[in-house]
DNA sequence: TAAAAATACTCCATAGGTATTTTAT
DNA sequence: ATAAAATACCTATGGAGTATTTTTA
């Protein structure tokens, strides 16, 4: 698992849609789905649910995205902490 | 930045060398000498001093060390709360 | 039938390795 | 002399893209 996972995931998550999350996190909507599908496996849990036409977060989707913003504003403090200029 | 980075970062701290921190991260003292190169470039500041034969961390490399200990627990626990087996 | 995700396939950027050089005791 | 980091160079994995095929409202 890397950052990149992460930022991918919570893309999708905001946006609804791999096709509009595309365009925010500025890859291809085919480039989300193999990420998303890795991170997923890692998991060991589905973290959409894709009977339905839009993605819906899964419960376990639900706790992951508030771990996933935790870790990713915790990366931009940091950053922020060290940012001298 | 990647969490690799911070794994890395993290293994070089804690070993105080990069050859020791080489083995507990399963990877070469050259992957964590570029790694490392990567990640303060990115931050825009050494998170080690070079001037002393063993690398000593930085002021900024002791903030970061928090953080970047932070991340990884969150990303832990986060792997945690959805582990069903 | 339209709008989405999944998938086959291709490419190339780069993570990671080996070997060597540099640096500081 | 020695033990460390840095660097030059190489290889191969996998991230990312295009094109296509499912899938489902």
């Amino acid at each position: 698992m890397e950052l990149r996972h992460l930022r991918y995931f919570v893309a999708i998550a905001e946006a609804g849609t791999m096709a509009r999350a595309a365009e925010t996190a500025h890859v291809t909507q085919s480039t989300l789905s193999h990420q998303l599908a890795q991170l997923e496996a890692e998991v060991g849990t589905l973290l959409f649910e894709r009977a339905r036409r839009a993605l819906r977060l899964s419960e376990a989707g639900g706790v992951w995205l508030g771990y996933a913003r935790g870790v990713l504003a915790q990366v931009a403090e940091a950053r922020a902490a060290t940012a001298c200029d």
